[in-house]
DNA sequence: CTATCATTTGAGCAGTTGTTCAATTGATAA
DNA sequence: TTATCAATTGAACAACTGCTCAAATGATAG
């Protein structure tokens, strides 16, 4: 299970000799700005009242006050989570009179969540 | 473009008596463990370390000293995110001397990383 | 116009998060 | 054993998050 052991020297004592596994492991990572945007998409997805408003409009729209009584949250929190999706485009969204009706907009959606649930159920 | 305005009657006035469209909503929700899983899952992916430290990862297994000097930062910061990692069992580690060396430890890191980047580069 | 209802918005606050710093633990070598 | 280096841990702190509450906005009906 060790084939490896002496394969990289150790590089720890001074870093920057040993600099090369550093500088490989800089390589595979995305362009920053990448990896911004792509912290701040799992962070929307990262909070259990946003994943919930994602399951229940995968049906059918749904307006706000549908949205809260099916959470059982207020208004006004359902609100403030629709905009941070609206912003991020997870979300879309149509006025229907007084009401204003909520989508999904995004097929990567769907995946993402079903991705990341068949992690969590092993 | 709206084809079923009228499907749904509004429901918001009194909330209850036209339960039925929060009722299949709920009805669309996983179980409220998978959902805190779920999101506990999407937490640990919402932080740029983290996601920096697995791809960090994705090549070679590496010591905690040199993911802190591939990615500029302390070997305490890194060695906080990475107990985190290690709880979510999204890394693995062995130690080699007085080393400590970790590597992905599951599949589904690689894709949830490669689709999350897919809806960011859009 | 006014009244009403659905939604949005902003301030405030408690709870959480990520980092730094210092101290500690673990493993090896002399 | 002691000395040294790698890694971990805990406390502290600033920054951020999600909710509540109250006020404001948008749209429709009378």
């Amino acid at each position: 299970m060790h084939p490896n052991t002496n394969a990289e020297a150790p590089t720890c004592e001074i870093t920057e000799v040993h600099g090369d596994i550093a500088r490989r492991a800089r390589a595979q990572l995305p362009p920053e700005d990448a990896l911004f945007d792509l912290a701040e998409l799992y962070k929307i997805f990262g909070d259990g009242t946003r994943i919930r408003i994602l399951y229940a409009l995968s049906e059918e729209e749904m307006c706000v006050c549908d949205i809260a009584a099916a959470l059982n949250m207020t208004v006004s929190a359902i609100s403030h989570q629709l905009r941070i999706l609206k912003n991020a485009k997870l979300v879309k969204y149509r006025r229907d009179g007084k009401r204003v009706l909520y989508a999904p907009d995004d097929d990567h959606v769907r995946k993402i969540l079903s991705l990341g649930l068949e992690h969590v159920l092993e």
